[in-house]
DNA sequence: ACCGAAAA
């Protein structure tokens, strides 16, 4: 049954799913409706939403009833399925849901609430110190977040990526730690490779801290969410019973956490833990039912709530008409986009390129580029692989050879290329197919060497993580998968890998939008195969959709850092 | 229609 909520993935299960409700839980008074407000509720929750709007319009296809909504509504008021207590479905201000998935998130809103309206008293002396040496290097917005550490018990941080949410996280350690020196901290992300990010780069701007605090922070080992609360199948081993022993806690990248984790994490943390929770809500919210995240930011919040909450609106990153066409596609949607794009601008750097390509095979262009790009990572990894001396263990750290590993890597980070979909004329496995050909269907060892590599899944010992992306090097025997890791001592190094070791490897030639989601690079390829249909779709049915759209176009071209080169199908 | 993540 609870599979059957989580993954109701074609129709047929969701008309399982009203068949057993029918013989569980009888209407009072039978009608058709029923089975479209199922199957709509189903719909839904496949695609992560909790609700229904009954304001929003469908079409034919999905439904089979006439008279949406009144007739529906009324169908389920007589059903008596929204009955107190006791019936499956809620309907509430104009929204319908499952009345587990309301309550849930219900719950997890009202612990999260509850929370924030704790207090916490400081000492008055040392804060006034240490606001002084805070007017130097943050600004107004950021100096808030720190001050709000002083005594709010949640504080949610929003911000695009370059507003320096993780420096203002840093800051934040540090008042904490000058308040409270003992104080337990932990940090968490939803994911391996984000969790390692955080990691990274609270290291890298350690320098900006007392060196007093400096090791408290440092010591601190950032894990994935799921690692900090022991997830098993069965549950979460750190929980009510067994809770965390933390004092304060971070949560970066919030817009992935789904309600089933968030639920997990606040029945792990004690009363007194404080909570930083930081993410950008414009972008993709999680796979999985119900973002708390992106709630947070798109419904009106009690007033309290008001002193914990900090949003970072100044982006550090400079991109010229990429963060002109990018903050316009978050504040004005996709057809103010779409139509700025068709402008040849003139006030801004110009960093971006349009492609109108005619048909849906693969823009020359692209394989072009790739070829010249894949070629360039073929000759550096040769210029490595000579450098290599003889009888090498795996995993050994490069010492001598950083300069040749460190050239080949920033030729790794200057080209991305990004497809919305895996499958299609445009997506991901159409490009490597065509760029790697025969070799596609073979195993890695037949790959040809240059070859960007993603690793999936998360390895700690080899402090590897799912995302994480390697070149193929050297040929046959002497053949090594290089990746740059985040040593225990907290430096970059190269690591030189047995293909055997990795059990999950995909190419990485093209990446899908959600999996580069917290990668970067120069130059960016973006193929977006379907902006016409969304430029006609204005009125109808289509809002959530261009919500979801809106925010993976902003993900994908947020990830540009100097140029962007967006192909695009033409109508005709 | 399409897109993940984590754990043992």
């Amino acid at each position: 049954m609870k599979n059957t909520i989580n993954n109701p993935f074609n129709s047929d299960l969701s008309y399982a799913l009203y068949k057993t409700l029918l013989k569980r839980i009888p209407p009072i008074k039978f009608a058709p409706h029923l089975e479209d407000i199922v199957n709509l509720l189903t719909k839904a929750l496949a695609k992560g939403e909790l609700e229904v709007k009954v304001e929003d319009e469908f079409d034919q296809t999905q439904l089979k009833w006439p008279g949406w909504p009144e007739s529906h509504l009324e169908a389920l008021k007589k059903s008596g399925w929204t009955n107190n207590e006791s019936g499956p479905i809620i309907f509430e201000d104009n929204c319908l849901s499952w009345r587990r998935w309301y309550e849930e998130r219900n719950d997890v809103l009202k612990e999260l609430f509850d929370r924030a309206k704790q207090n916490k008293t400081n000492c008055k002396e040392t804060i006034v110190k240490f606001t002084q040496s805070l007017e130097k290097s943050l600004n107004q917005e950021q100096k808030q977040a720190v001050e709000a550490i002083e005594n709010q018990h949640v504080i949610f941080i929003s911000g695009g990526p370059g507003t320096g949410k993780t420096s203002t996280v840093l800051k934040m350690l540090e008042r904490a730690l000058l308040l409270s020196p003992d104080l337990r901290i932990g940090l968490a992300a939803p994911t391996g490779k984000a969790a390692r990010r955080l990691q990274a780069s609270l290291h890298k701007g350690i320098k900006t801290v007392d060196a007093h605090y400096q090791d408290a922070i440092l010591k601190v080992s950032c894990s994935t969410l799921h690692k900090l609360l022991q997830s098993t199948q069965d549950g979460f081993g750190q929980n009510k019973q067994n809770p965390l022993n933390l004092d304060l806690l971070v949560i970066d990248e919030m817009s992935m956490v789904d309600l089933t984790l968030m639920k997990g994490l606040l029945e792990a943390l004690t009363p007194s833990c404080q909570l930083i929770l930081v993410g950008d809500p414009h972008q993709l919210p999680p796979v999985g039912s119900g973002s708390v995240w992106h709630y947070l930011h798109e419904n009106k919040l009690p007033a309290h709530l008001e002193k914990s909450r900090v949003h970072l609106k100044k982006s550090y990153r400079n991109q010229g008409q990429i963060a002109v066409s990018s903050n316009l596609l978050k504040e004005k949607g996709l057809n103010s986009f779409f139509k700025l794009l068709f402008k040849s601008p003139k006030t801004s750097e110009v960093n971006l390129k349009v492609h109108i390509c005619q048909q849906s095979t693969l823009p020359k262009k692209l394989l072009v580029q790739l070829h010249y790009h894949l070629n360039d990572l073929k000759v550096l990894t040769e210029k490595l692989i000579r450098k290599l001396p003889e009888n090498i263990q795996s995993s050994r750290e490069m010492g001598a050879l950083e300069k040749e590993s460190e050239d080949l890597f920033s030729c790794l980070d200057e080209l991305m290329v990004l497809c919305p979909t895996r499958k299609g004329s445009w997506g991901v496995d159409a490009i490597h197919k065509a760029v790697l050909g025969k070799h596609f269907d073979e195993k890695v060892d037949q790959w040809p060497q240059g070859t960007p590599i993603m690793c999936c899944e998360n390895l700690v010992d080899l402090e590897l993580a799912n995302g994480d992306i390697g070149i193929i090097m050297g040929e046959r025997k002497n053949r090594w998968l290089v990746f740059q890791v985040m040593s225990e001592k907290k430096k970059l190094t190269t690591r030189l890998i047995h293909p055997a070791r990795l059990k999950t490897i995909s190419p990485a030639i093209a990446l899908t939008v959600h999996k580069a989601q917290g990668s970067e690079s120069n130059k960016l390829i973006l193929l977006w195969p379907n902006h016409q249909s969304q430029c006609v779709q204005v009125n109808n049915n289509s809002s959530k959709k261009n919500t979801y759209d809106e925010r993976l176009l902003y993900t994908a071209i947020t990830r540009a850092k100097k140029k962007l080169d967006l192909f695009l199908i033409s109508d005709i």
